[in-house]
RNA sequence: GAGCCGUUAGCUCAGCAGGUAGAGCAUCUGACUUUUAAUCAGGUGGUCACAGGUUCGAUUCCUGUACGGCUCACCA
């Protein structure tokens, strides 16, 4: 980059400084023998130097570097944290303080010393040679204030983690997320399997896919906006449990919990209904924050939240009962309607009353559930992948969760009837038509496959991307996917 | 897509009722062998996001564009 010419240029000539001296400032390994966590660990008695000191070798990114003439302090940084290290001209010899003195904040070194503490009380590697791992050129940002351009940030993930170690630690507890959950669906007799990205028809959810083409097949295709469909064709073959973490791409806005690509937790569990799923989620999650805090109450933004099971259950029209102050059950479509525009619905006109309890329910109820609450029983309108209720045709033994307003997750007794099935594909593949562009066309393959039979079947899927953040205290998805999508810089 | 806010040195930020810019840190030179936001002395570094307009003169005022942030809309 242009800009920062100057003081590239100046690393530049450093950098050919020290191959004067016979340095190859990138060279191919080093063996470290402890990390600065281990040496804090294991050093942390240690009072002053001592005779029978240990070596040890490290290796780490220099953070800080204060020359005092003839010795010199500097912070090491590695994965784990920092340490700080001592140079001494009259320890490491005169040619190699020579090249040390053209070493810079960024720059990668492993060194090797002996433990102490200083006046100070620091835990200290006093250092006896120290070698140049690879030069930087690019100077790293501002010691004190750090990075804190948001776009820099995002942009330059790997700046941003460099300097700022909290945010490293919210993708290592994402990773322990996703690990925690892993282990308990296996301990459940789950079996983790992959299904397509690409695929040639898109399904399983209400959204606008990603367009693209494969040559050789001459067609297109899309890329995955859930894996729902293969997961259940694998549950017709007869695996019982299935999951998958699935990065789904889905071609719509963006904002504080949308990213165009996100990672769902799907997971199906045969000769289960919603009701058993539902104990699945609340555990799954309780236990999930519990292995990362020890406790299934945390905080998130303002909210003191209590992720420990049972969760309140609300049915969807009691919610809107609740929340919105209107009890649908006993109106008709047309008196539902008039009431929703009452309370000021924008509503077109057309809309079934299924349609507005649900429209009723995003507008009014969805941000007030602060608490872990499922809501259960779904409009079958805006639920073409689940079983009716036994008792009530018009609606589906569906649920979703919210958290702190945010919707986490979304399951129900799957659908297994060949013939229902194919009547709600048809009504997708009409809103379809008349221009609805989240609806979706039949998948005669998956039909088919449901015509072979499929027991009958619980299925869920939890945003893990929103799930992180609650757990990690994030207000924005942005800060727990490493990569968010960015407009280009130019 | 709309509204509001932002973009000034490598980083973090000031500044200007219009008169072509400052600080701290970083960097460079010198001093300094237990410092830690090291210290002390001196220096370098800027197309003030980009393009137009108003003006004798614009980094400053106006308009547009780009990128970002927040809110809303859209959206699971």
């Amino acid at each position: 980059m242009e800009e920062t010419k100057d003081l590239i240029q100046q690393r530049r000539e450093k950098l050919d400084e020290i191959r004067k001296f016979g340095v190859e400032p990138y060279p191919h390994k080093y063996e470290p023998t402890h990390t600065t966590s281990a040496i804090q660990r294991d050093f942390a008695d240690i009072q002053e130097t001592s005779d029978d000191a240990q070596t040890v070798r490290i290796a780490g990114r220099i953070m800080t570097k204060r020359d005092h003439g003839k010795s010199s302090f500097a912070h090491l940084q590695d994965s784990e944290g920092q340490i700080q290290i001592y140079v001494r001209r009259d320890k490491i010899g005169p040619d190699p303080y020579k090249i040390y003195r053209r070493f810079d904040g960024g720059d990668i070194v492993g060194a090797e010393g002996t433990v102490f503490r200083t006046r100070t009380g620091e835990l200290t590697v006093l250092v006896d040679t120290i070698e140049l791992l690879s030069k930087s050129i690019r100077p790293l940002p501002e010691k004190w204030h750090g990075l804190q351009d948001k776009q820099t940030r995002y942009r330059q993930r790997y700046a941003d983690l460099i300097m700022n170690p909290e945010v490293k630690d919210v993708f290592v507890k994402r990773t322990q997320i996703v690990q925690a959950i892993r282990n308990m669906l296996n301990t459940r007799n789950f079996i983790e399997v992959e299904t397509p990205v690409l695929q040639p028809i898109y399904g399983g959810a209400n959204a606008r896919p990603f367009t693209t083409y494969h040559n050789t097949l001459e067609q297109s295709l899309y890329l995955r906006i859930a894996n729902e469909l293969y997961l259940k064709r694998l549950i017709v073959g007869g695996f019982d449990r299935v999951y998958e973490f699935s990065r789904d791409f889905r071609n719509e806005g963006m904002d504080r919990d949308h990213n165009p690509e996100f990672t769902m937790l799907e997971l199906y569990q045969a000769y289960a209904d919603y009701i058993e799923i539902m104990e699945l989620t609340e555990t799954l999650i309780a236990e999930t924050a519990k292995t990362l805090h020890g406790t299934a109450k945390i905080t998130y933004q303002e909210h003191e939240l209590d992720l420990t099971p049972p969760w309140e259950r609300l049915s969807m029209v009691d919610a809107v009962r609740k929340y919105a102050g209107i009890d649908p059950v006993p109106l008709s479509a047309d008196e539902l309607y008039k009431a929703a525009v009452d309370v000021g619905l924008d509503l077109v006109g057309d809309e079934t009353k299924g349609k507005i309890i649900a429209e009723l329910f995003d507008e009014y109820v969805e941000s007030k559930l602060i608490q872990p609450t499922f809501i259960t029983d779904y409009p079958i309108e805006v639920s073409p992948f689940a079983k009716k209720k036994p008792d009530n045709p018009q609606f589906v033994e569906r649920f979703e969760f919210f958290i702190c307003g945010m919707e986490v997750g979304n399951a129900f007794s799957e659908l297994n009837d060949p013939v229902d099935q194919r009547q709600r594909f048809l009504e997708q593949a009409n809103s379809l038509e008349a221009g609805d562009d989240e609806a979706f066309m039949v998948d005669e393959d998956y039909l088919r496959a449901l015509e072979y039979g499929m027991p009958p079947t619980g299925g869920l899927g939890i945003g893990i991307d929103r799930l992180t953040m609650l757990l990690t205290n994030q207000y924005s998805i942005r800060d727990v996917i490493l990569f968010p999508q960015m407009r280009p810089e130019n």
